[in-house]
Formats: structure tokens, sequence, C-alpha cells
RNA sequence: GUCCCUGUAGUUCAAUGGAUAGAACAGCAGUUUCCUAAACUGCUGAUCCGGGUUCGAUUCCCGGCGGGGAUACCA
């Protein structure tokens, strides 16, 4: 029951008595009143004056005139320039609260056998270097997201891909076999990601060192730079050695699969440390070592059929000029395919092993051509599904000092950042004193509840669409607009309703008669019903962050109205369960909103 | 070059075409006999520039300027 649509069909039936004009509901405008007007809400009239044509004031004067007359929610209203501001009757606040407080799940909408069927692809890290911020954010927004959809009833398949295969993969195994001295996790104890990744980086440094050898040596030869330069990095023995690993790997050379599996299940093991910590998980996992094939080979029919051309040097390409855009190569010279390649593989693979009605890819906008010929060419070979894809494009995370970049190590490391913000959170819960009388395993719940809250508000109140700064030396705010602000009100309200239990006051269903529900009471209680909006809102918009500033509004209005406010001493027992009633139908709007994002909310903190 | 995204207080972020553009952080000044002070109150401070559409534009359109990205036989 949301107030806006109650009165809707008042006003369209005002305008059709008053005019003798038939409107849509959706030209009826009906906002929140600005907290400086006497009302709750907000008639627009502007839109109507070619249909009254009267002044602005007249038309909002006999508009409201009609609906209080008319419409029993409509205690009284006032009238400024073309806005018509409507009050309330106090008794629908009551009975508004009432039917909140009747839902448990207020705002979420279980999915049928039969509902849509959507799959949300996000993660999609490559096997050769941990994980890092910019991952953290395409993780958090892709569990959010999914939250998000199910919560408007329907059924999810939340999938990754795994890059598991290609070049750089080669690198970290080559790297490894020089240097490695037979390292493992164990005799390291190193997890597995790192442990790869610190292969992947000096092998870098080694081919750096011999491309900028063999570049002055081709330029004592007569080069110009630019000449001797690309042809060091192809020459250069390492890189050339990388890549007869990958053809050994395509041929299937028991030796390197036996290590290139080794080594992926160090790295796996990594992930799934961090995925845990994250608290994030999958459905079904996708590996490109396992779909390269079956993308190969669709090209090749694509080919037979003349939806593809081969050129003279064998590569094969996609001619999307007709689309508006370039040729795209789909096979290289020497047969191997390209990522292109994978992905439509993976697409028809997932479209077999599941009855998907929705594809949603999360992946960040650097990619947004990608998706664009992706879509297109699945479209070319057939699959109807191919058009109707969504690319879920996000932006990027910045540094103060530009992009993050693994080559020049300005990245911000996942697990790094995790353990920091929980010791962070440890470190700021211990100097509050609120750790005396808690248990080790508490004060660990605690600290890891609240350091990834911090993390991940910051994270996900942000416009998914647009870049995003990260200032790492300033570190994430546990004050303000954060999440350890909305998790420290609830866990607050949470308390007031033990101490109630305690006092055995109970929150009856229904709320005494003739009760006063105050302006502040009022405001909070038309917050509250706003919830399920904005949960389909940011269903249809994929827009975790409305949710997240939904939750912060809620809170810092609950925190200024209810700061001075007593709920357990005050002396009218009717007043005394509305005001608990209403507090513990926030708390449980604010861990609805909360768990949707994938943030958890302590009973305590 | 072409295409896509983006430009709001000192900083990080908000605002279905609606009233006086909201917060937070930082700065300054206050509030604790009282259900958790990770709180609350007050002050200072912003829509890149120029046109257009509209009763009304931060929002939509066009043109500049600034930032990011794509246009790879990398993934």
């Amino acid at each position: 029951m949301k107030i806006e649509e109650l009165l809707i069909p008042s006003v369209v039936a005002a305008v059709k008595d008053l005019y003798g004009t038939a409107i849509e509901e959706k030209q009826v405008q009906l906002q929140k009143t600005r907290p400086e007007f006497e009302g709750h809400l907000t008639l627009v009239v502007f839109p109507f004056l070619r249909i009254s044509r009267k002044k602005p004031e007249e038309t909002a004067q006999e508009i409201g005139t009609w609906l209080a007359a008319n419409e029993p929610a409509v205690d009284k209203f006032n009238v400024i320039k073309g806005f018509l501001n409507l009050c309330i009757a106090p008794d629908f606040w009551v009975k508004i609260l009432e039917h909140i407080n009747a839902d448990e799940h207020y705002g979420i909408q279980a999915a049928s056998p039969d509902a849509p069927l959507v799959m949300i692809e996000y993660s999609s890290p490559n096997t050769n270097k941990p994980l890092h911020l910019g991952h953290i954010r395409n993780n958090l927004l892709g569990w959010a997201i999914s939250n998000i959809i199910a919560a408007n009833g329907n059924r999810i398949v939340r999938t990754n891909i795994v890059n598991d295969r290609g070049i750089h993969i080669c690198k970290s195994m080559l790297a490894w076999l020089k240097w490695g001295n037979n390292a493992t996790p164990e005799t390291t104890g190193k997890k597995g990601d790192h442990l790869i990744g610190d292969y992947y980086v000096a092998f870098d440094k080694h081919y750096r060192e011999e491309v900028k050898s063999l570049t002055t040596q081709y330029m004592a030869e007569g080069m110009t730079a630019e000449e001797a330069t690309d042809k060091a990095k192809e020459n250069a023995p390492l890189i050339r050695e990388a890549h007869e690993m990958l053809v050994k790997w395509e041929n299937n050379d028991p030796e390197i699969r036996t290590l290139w599996e080794k080594m992926n299940n160090w790295v796996y093991d990594g992930f799934n440390e961090t995925y845990k910590a994250l608290g994030v998980a999958f459905d079904k996992i996708y590996y490109e070592s396992q779909t390269y094939l079956v993308g190969k080979k669709e090209v090749e029919k694509g080919l037979e059929d003349g939806l593809f051309v081969r050129h003279e040097d064998g590569s094969v390409w996609a001619d999307l000029k007709q689309e508006g855009l370039d040729e795209k190569l789909l096979l290289r010279k020497d047969g191997t395919s390209v990522y292109m390649t994978q992905d439509i593989g993976t697409a028809k693979l997932r479209f077999q092993d599941y009855p998907i009605d929705k594809m949603i890819y999360v992946v960040g906008n650097e990619q947004d051509y990608h998706f664009k010929v992706l879509s297109i060419l699945l479209d070319k070979l057939g699959f109807k599904w191919g058009k109707d894809l969504v690319h879920f494009s996000y932006g990027m995370v910045e540094l103060p000092n530009g992009k993050m970049k693994s080559r020049e190590g300005t990245v911000v490391d996942a697990d790094d950042l995790i353990a920091e913000m929980i010791s962070t959170a440890r470190q700021t819960s211990e100097e509050l004193g609120k750790f005396q009388d808690m248990t080790n395993e508490e004060k660990d719940n605690i600290a890891r509840t609240v350091g990834l809250g911090a993390l991940k508000y910051f994270l996900l109140k942000v416009d998914a669409k647009k870049n995003m700064m990260f200032n790492p030396q300033e570190s994430i705010d546990f004050n303000g607009n954060t999440g350890p602000f909305i998790q420290y009100t609830y866990a607050r309200i949470r308390s007031v309703l033990r101490k109630a239990a305690e006092e055995n006051i109970g929150i009856p269903a229904t709320l005494p008669a003739g009760l006063t529900v105050s302006d502040k009471e009022q405001e909070l209680i038309q917050h509250l019903a706003e919830f399920k909006g904005i949960v389909q809102q940011a269903g249809t918009e994929y827009s975790p962050s409305t949710i997240a500033n939904y939750c912060y509004d809620l809170v810092k209005e609950y925190n200024q109205f209810y700061h001075d406010y007593s709920i357990l001493r005050e002396s009218n027992q009717s007043n005394k369960q509305l005001r608990l009633m209403l507090s513990a139908n926030i708390a449980k709007v604010i861990r609805t909103g909360m768990n949707l994002l994938g943030i958890e909310v302590p009973e305590r903190m």
C-alpha cells in the first residue's frame, strides 16, 4: 500500500469530474511535500492547465476542494502557486504502519516456479593474479543486483566465467618453472592467487629487461626506436617461450596441462577465500578452457554459412560495417581463438544448460564495445536471445593518481583492503569501549561485519555507471553516510527492542484507536512506505545505489527524530506501542535493504 | 580521427523536468543525570561555458571546453 497509488485514481476522477477530460494515471505527478510546506503529498497541477483553462492557483484550489470532499484519505489541503499540498488523515498513517508491520518480508517478492529465469554473470577473474579493488566493485554489484532481481520475483542463476587459459597464464607458469624452486602455497605460506601473481610480475620484470636490451641492440643495427621496440617485444626469448607453451597447452601436452591444473587450483583456493570474505557465491562456474572450443566451432559454422570472411593470412573476421561498427577478429591466423570467440561459446553453453529468459553481464564499461559486438554476433549466428542481452556496465574505480595499473604497482589488493577494513573496525570498536563483556568470537564477528559493511556500502552507494574515486590514504570512513552509521542505528533499535521484550512489552498487530500520530512520525511512516517502490525501481534500473541511499536517508531521519525521544520511558502506553512498532519496522526495512546489498547488520556493535 | 561515458560546495557523493539544488567529510561553534555519543544541533560553501525546447532545466536537445574509456591477432 503506497499512499501515492491510493490517491492517483482520485486525482484522475477529480479532473474528469471537474473538467470533463479523461487523463492517464501516469500524467499525475504526486510527490513528497517539501518539509518547509504543510502537507504530505503535493500534486503538481501545471500539466492540467491546458485542460482546466484556468490559472494554476484556481485549478489547484478546485482539485483540492474536490479531493477533500470525495477522498477520505485527504484531510485538508493548501495551495501555493501551481502546487497543491495535501494532508493525509491521521488514521491512515496508523493503517499503513500496521500494514507494513504485518509483512515480515516487506518489499520482497518470492519467485514462483514459472517466474522468469535471469542469469547474472559477474566476477570473471583471470587466473594469473589476485583480485583487486576493481574486482570487489564488480563482485559486490553482481551480488547486489542478483539479490534485487530475485526480490522482484525472478528466479536467478549466478554465474562466473573464469579466464583460465591464454598467454597470461603461460607467463606465470613459465616464471614459476624458471625461478620458482618448486614453491607452493604450503611451503611459502602464501595464498595461491598471490603466489601466482608474484610470478606473473616476475615474468613481466624479466621480459621488460630483455626487451630493453634487445631494443638497444636493434637500434645499434640501425632501426628506428619504434621499429626496434616492436621487434624486441616480439622476439624476446621469454615471450617466445611463453607462446610455445601456449601451443603445447592447446595440443594437450600432458606435462603442461598437469602444471596448469596444479597452479590454477592454487589460484582457485585463493579466490574462494576472497569470495567467502566478500560474502559472494555462484550457482554455476564456467571455465574458458571448456568453452572456447565451442565458440570456435560456432565461428567456423558461421564461416561456412557465409556470415564471416577469411582473410588471406587465414584469420577469420566479422564485417560489422553495416551495423556502423568495424571489422572484428574472431580467429587468429594460427587458428587460435580470442576473447570474443570464447564469449560466444560460453553463451551457447549457458543457454543449453538453462532455460534463460534474460542474460545480464556485469562487466566494466571499458568493454561496452565488446558487448555491443557480442550482441550483434550472437544475433547473426541465429541465437534469438543475442539481441536482448544486458550489459550491466559499471564505471572504473580510480585512484588519486589515476587508474589502477598492475604493472605500475598501483593496484589496491582485495585481500589487503578487506583485512585493513576489519582491523580498523576492530580498533575503532576497542577505542570506543564497545568490546567490554564480549567473547572473542563476538568481537571477531562485529569487526568483520562493520569493516565489510563500510567497504561494501562505500562501493555500492555510488551510481554504478559512474567512475568513482578511492583514496587509500584517507581510507574509508566509519562516520556520516556510511555502512557503519546505518548498522549502528540498526543495533540501537534492536537493543531497545530487546529491552522492551525483557519488560514484557509486546508489539500488538493493531494499535489502539484514537492514537495521535505526530508530524515526525507521519513522515517516518511515509518514508517506510516508499521502500517497496524503491526495491522495484532498483530492480528495473539495476541500481543498488538507489537502495543504499534510501537506507541512509531513512536512518538519518530516524536518528534526528528519535534522538531526544524516549521510547521505553514513554508513559502513554499507546504512544509507546506506536513508537515501538515504528522502530521495529524501521529496523526491518534497514535489514532488508542492507541484505539486498549484501551487507549484514549486527544485533549489537 | 570516429564512437561511448562523464563534468554539482575545498573533497567524496545525492537529486522520476518541479517549489529555497540535498548529504557526508574537512573547518569553526555547541549538546551527554536520559532506551548505545560510531549520535545530535548550528555556521561557512556548489550545478564547466554558450545557445535551444518548456509555465519551469542539474536533468532533455545542439555547440564548445575539461576528465575517463573504446577503437588489439591482450583478456
